[in-house]
DNA sequence: AAGAACCCTCTACCGGGTGGAAGCTTTCCC
DNA sequence: GGGAAAGCTTCCACCCGGTAGAGGGTTCTT
């Protein structure tokens, strides 16, 4: 297998936006929408404007991705980042607000088991009024 | 047991807005919302205007409102409506309908027990930097 | 007759993106 | 080297399911 290329690997690798699409699977506008929101800062712009990333900002994408997935907000993910990248740990922030998330994850589970049941319940009731007036 | 109270039920009790917020505990606005979005449709106006509701669409809005609460769409809930205002049985439509809902919310469940899970890990795996760099 | 309570329409805003237009820059290929 | 294609930029508008407020007309109570 040929090498991928130059012999040292740069520090920098200024990523363009449509690489780390391609990288966290994240659609470009998605990602351009992140960094208009604060939740993402580019490493630098080039000269020319193009937003540069590293892989900092990837690893931070894949937080943001899996959070998101779990419905954190967009302003509660853009605090989580902060303190994280305000070098400190963020267990305690962090230990707090995905306890906060399981909890209503919990709730979630139990409005949506008293839906299937209530939908259920009105699938029943409605089986009866097969006879009354059938559209076929 | 007394009688409801007058001598004859009047056959069209011309609810105004406001007391069909009261009786079906939606908001005005909401209710708003919903005719113009097609879903429900006012008997009449008054001559100043005044949208006038009837028995009927106190029933249609108790149907609104408890298959709203399963996150059925306003789209969808409008062609379960149609359905039922045309006066056909729409008991395939609605099961069909509630079937598909009762589908989704299984899967929902499902990506939240698996969220729930993740999350468990993540807290798991984030107990450990306790040591890295203390906050306090 | 006044004032409160009610109702009307219209416009704008929320979150979390997504789509498209118009205009640069970079890359590719001949 | 030159032109096309792909990639990037900003900006504006739209999606859903409402909700808030402005500005003005109507009905009810006193």
């Amino acid at each position: 297998m040929a090498r991928q290329g130059s012999v040292s690997a740069k520090p920098t690798p200024s990523l363009r936006i449509g690489e780390v699409a391609r990288r966290t699977g994240l659609p470009v506008k998605t990602i351009r929408y992140y960094c208009d929101e604060g939740l993402l800062q580019p490493r630098a712009r080039s000269e020319s404007g193009y937003r540069l990333f590293d892989e900092e900002n990837l690893a931070e994408l894949t937080i943001i991705r899996s959070l998101r997935a779990m419905d954190v907000s967009i302003p509660e993910l853009a605090r989580i980042l902060e303190v994280r990248r305000a070098g400190v740990c963020n267990c305690s922030v962090l230990k707090d607000s995905i306890a906060a998330k399981m909890e209503s994850i919990n709730l979630r589970i139990a409005e949506l088991a008293a839906m299937k049941e209530e939908l259920a319940r009105l699938l029943g009731s409605w089986q009866d009024c097969g006879g009354l007036k059938p559209d076929r």
